[in-house]
DNA sequence: ATGCTATTGCGAGCGATTTGCATCTGTCAA
DNA sequence: TTGACAGATGCAAATCGCTCGCAATAGCAT
């Protein structure tokens, strides 16, 4: 795994495409819900997307597949995967919700503003002053959010 | 001003309501804009908030002193203040923005899960880190976001 | 196969924000 | 002081991302 002076690095996937695919079915199943031929294109199309597609994206990528994929089933199907937390909304400053898969461990964000591109890294050492800060304040951190929006260094 | 061993201390405001009142309008002027009778109302509003309002609120306030102010034109102003970085805006919880002005430095927030208290804060190591590892990938940072979700420690 | 009901597509609806446009008004030069 | 012109405004309509209501459809257990 690449590793720099800083301590932070690209990341992984921990699993492949397609064991996303069967866990996100086995989500749906394990509760009762239906596995229809729209959920199913849309958690392929999930489960291959390694990058933060909006909804809107999604929805062209399945409808490519087939069109019988509406875009309210797209919201509703991701709507339905994120309270199950197999994948996860990210706001970034644009408006619209990005949605990624949640096989990777934690990691933070670098935006480029201007193709709004995302980056991902981990940076043990940013961590760990994260904890030492709010341990001085008294607390524990549960979860964080570290969003880095930037431009190319001309 | 507090600090401690990791570097981070609490913020305090660094201008008077007057003060921020008489920057707005420097700010306005200055590219050669026109002050108008709205806007007069609107940057009074703003430089008298200490909270974090949003749109909506702020027209309420400013159109309780002049009914001539408009929601629109409460926007427009909006825009036109955070595009010269005199306030900043947020996106704590979903759907709409909230509003602060900028006379305080830059500071990150620390939530209390439990009594959502926010503490703000800020590090130079963390600030640091963060140009560095935006630098190795190539890039300048804009701006950023760091929140940490936390809980009293046990 | 049958029936129950979850699920779907469609279009209307919604809340926040932006925009087109006709009108109005600072501002500056004369 | 006045005149003129570009900037600014209010209003209503438009956008944008997303949700909802509803009648039709289709999984899935029997």
């Amino acid at each position: 795994m690449f590793a720099t002076a800083t301590q932070h690095r690209y990341l992984r996937n921990m699993m492949t495409s397609d064991e996303r695919y069967e866990r996100f079915c086995a989500d749906i199943k394990t509760v009762g819900l239906r596995m229809t031929e729209q959920r199913k294109v849309i958690l392929r199309v999930l489960a291959d997307s390694s990058d933060h597609p909006d909804a809107n994206e999604l929805y062209h990528r399945a409808y490519t597949i087939d069109g019988s994929v509406s875009l309210s089933t797209v919201y509703r199907t991701l709507r339905l995967l994120e309270d199950k937390g197999a994948i996860q909304r990210h706001a970034f400053d644009e408006g619209r919700a990005r949605f990624e898969n949640t096989d990777t461990e934690h990691h933070d964000h670098l935006i480029d503003l201007d193709s709004h591109a995302v980056i991902e890294f981990r940076s043990e050492k940013i961590e760990k002053l994260q904890a030492e800060i709010a341990a001085e304040l008294g607390y524990d951190i549960v979860r964080h959010k570290l969003e880095l929006y930037c431009r190319k260094r001309a």
